[in-house]
Formats: C-alpha cells, sequence, structure tokens
DNA sequence: GATTATTTTCCAGTATCTTGGAAATATGAG
DNA sequence: CTCATATTTCCAAGATACTGGAAAATAATC
C-alpha cells in the first residue's frame, strides 16, 4: 500500500546511523539477509536501523561493526560532531612550584616518539600560548593545570581550567592553551595517539 | 536482605563493559549522580549498566564514552588482546638532571584523579623497585627513562631499558619496575586506565 | 550509638528494542 | 503477462532498556 499509517515514528534522529549502514552495506553489495547472517542480527533489526525507526544497543551495534570491519565509533560517531572539550573540576589546593619568568615545553619522553603517547611539561608566561595544528585523526591530549589558569579551546568549544582542573580534549582539529591568568601556568600535558 | 530473589539475571555478559565504566567513573571520583547530570543518563541506568544488568542502546553509550571524554570503542571493545610489552629504543642523550639519594615518586597529576591518566615522576635509588598489584583490566602503562637502567616486568615478560629508552606494557597483571643500573633511575610514568 | 547526608540499589511503569514470520515490493525468466 | 525468486518492509509478541522516585546500604558527624 502507498499510505503510511500517518508516519510511525517522526523521529528527530540525529544520527546519520541509518545512512551510514545503509552505505556500508549497500556498498558491498550484501543484501539484509547476507549482513544478517554475517553479523548475527535480524533482518529486521537492520532494517530498522537503516531507517532510524530504531537504535540499536550498543551489542547489536558492535556485532554490526564488527561485521563490517569498521569501528564503532567510524560506524556510529558522525565525523566531527562530538564534543571536543571535557571538562573535569579538581579541588582547590595547588601544587607548589618554583616558577620561571620564560615560557617554556619541556619533554618529558623522546622527541618524535614512535609510541603512542607522549608527555611535557608545560610552563606560560603571563600571556603566553600554545597553539597547535590538527593532529592525526583520533588524537587525543589530557591536560592538568598545576599552577594558574588556562584556557582552552579545540574545535568550537572553549573551557577554563584553574589549578588542580583536568581536561580532555580532542587534538586531531586545531586546538590552543592560553594563559589567560595573572600568573605563570604550570601544566601537564599527555598526548595519545588513538 | 541477604537472599537474593534466585538471580534475577544469569547474564552470560562477555563484556567487561560495566566494570569499564565502574572503574571509568570511580576512577575520577564521580557518583553515580554527578555522571548521571554529566552524561544525561539516569542513575538507575547507569547502575545497571555496571553491574551488567542491561546493555544500554548506542545512543547512551555515546552519550556516556562523550562524558568521560574516551571513544566508543574504549569503552567497548574487548580488552584488546594486545602484546604484554612493547620497547621502543630511543636515542642515547638523556636529560641531565640532578639526583637525590631516596627513591620516590612524584604526582604530576592530582593524587585519586578524576580522569583515565594519571603521570608520574619516578625517582629510584640504586637497587630500589617499585612493584604493582594488578591495577583494572585493560589499564597501560608508558614508561620513558630519563637516566639510568630499569627492569621491566609484566606478565611473564622482562625488558631492561636504559636511558632514553620507552616501553608500555600492560598493568592489570602484577607488574614491577627495578633499578639494575649502578645510578639512580629517573623516569616518567603514565597510566592508563583503557 | 544515633542522626544526617550521600551513594547505590530496588521497584513499578512506559517506551522501544528485537525477532520470526507474513505482506509488500522489486527483479528476472519464460 | 504470468510466475517464480529475491529483497525489503510491516506486524504481533516478548524481552528489556530507560526513567523517576522509594528503599536500602554506606559514609560522615556529633
Amino acid at each position: 500500500m502507498s499510505a503510511r499509517k500517518s508516519r510511525p515514528k517522526p523521529d528527530p534522529a540525529r544520527t546519520p546511523l541509518g545512512r551510514r549502514l545503509h552505505a556500508l552495506r549497500s556498498a558491498r553489495g550484501w543484501s539484509l539477509d547476507v549482513m544478517a547472517k554475517a553479523s548475527g542480527v535480524s533482518r529486521s533489526m537492520l532494517s530498522q536501523i537503516e531507517r532510524n525507526r530504531a537504535n540499536p544497543t550498543l551489542m547489536v551495534a558492535s556485532r554490526i561493526a564488527r561485521a563490517l570491519g569498521v569501528t564503532l565509533d567510524e560506524l556510529a560517531q558522525s565525523p566531527g560532531a562530538t564534543s571536543s572539550v571535557t571538562v573535569i573540576r579538581g579541588d582547590d589546593h595547588s601544587h607548589h612550584y618554583h616558577s620561571d619568568k620564560l615560557s617554556r615545553i619541556r619533554t618529558l619522553s623522546p622527541l618524535h616518539l614512535e609510541k603512542d603517547v607522549e608527555f611535557y611539561e608545560l610552563r606560560l608566561a603571563k600571556g603566553g600560548a600554545l597553539r597547535s595544528a590538527a593532529h592525526f585523526e583520533g588524537t587525543r591530549e589530557y591536560l592538568t593545570v598545576t599552577s594558574g589558569r588556562v584556557e582552552i579551546r579545540s574545535a568550537d568549544d572553549s573551557e577554563t581550567l584553574c589549578a588542580g582542573d583536568s581536561a580532555s580534549y580532542r587534538a586531531d582539529v586545531p586546538h590552543s592553551i592560553l594563559n589567560t591568568g595573572r600568573t605563570e601556568v604550570v601544566a601537564h600535558l599527555v598526548v595519545i595517539y588513538l
């Protein structure tokens, strides 16, 4: 029949999951049935997911991703619509540190490290800033402020951190760390290549 | 009371998701209520997920991952059957540091950090050692030796590092860092809760 | 120990995920 | 066109995800 019952589910669905799944499946010429057998998820379910009439459980989504050979993030997360900065407030007692007059970054792990982790000690004089271009996709930075106040900018998000605060944010977009306080900033930075 | 209703859900659950979530949450000192507000998922749901009494939808899982600042894969994927010890040789120039006579660990990130990353500065006097019990499953440590020589032991593997070398290894098994050289060891350690 | 506050778990109730099988639609052959 | 086959969508039915508030357990304070 051509007439719908009245649009069963308006489904605001900001998730492009359905479209993504359909693209991936049809791209490799799989029918719903084939896909069902490959993933262990029923044809009905797959159909509903593709039409955005249901958002699957993590378990089902995981099975689908595995059958397609993609990661969950590749399947679910929109290219860059995820949050950029996550802030966790720490307690107030700032660690006392000796302060220099110059801004500098000291590498605590070998430069150009062939690893997926690097870490640094950061010192920003008043007004100093560290601006970075986009790193490899999936790169993430973890910053802990030991003293001073800094502003983190990643993509469109912006957050201010005080002594004791920590933040993690995407580093695969242009990002910067700014000293917005009146005192020197001492912080420690961990960069993780996913 | 003490008597269970009869075990409501045996739940074969090969997914360590609950444990992972609990680890990540408690690692940053968040209560269910705080986590609920941060993620937009109800306390009840979070509690059930942690106890493996429910597997969330992709939407809910995504919210949780975003609140924690981790990717969906980091949250959901299998613990990662990666190798135990991975060694990367660095160049020789060791950073010069002043040496103490006593072994000690200095925390560069707030103790009981509300993050899934912690890092320390390690100082081991001659013959000193740091032995750790198993951490949460999926925990991994990244060690960079600034000076001295250390031996890393994780599970059955053992590797010796010199100044400038880095190593990553599983920390969800008993592991230890030993000063096997004649000089003091200075190293930096990053602990990541997967 | 008692009281208060905090955190976690339990408990309906509602919404919806998930599935097997039945309709509907599309594709092909003769 | 008719029939047969393949693919997708629709449809009950059962299971369970998800939530808000109550109860239980835990921690903190006096």
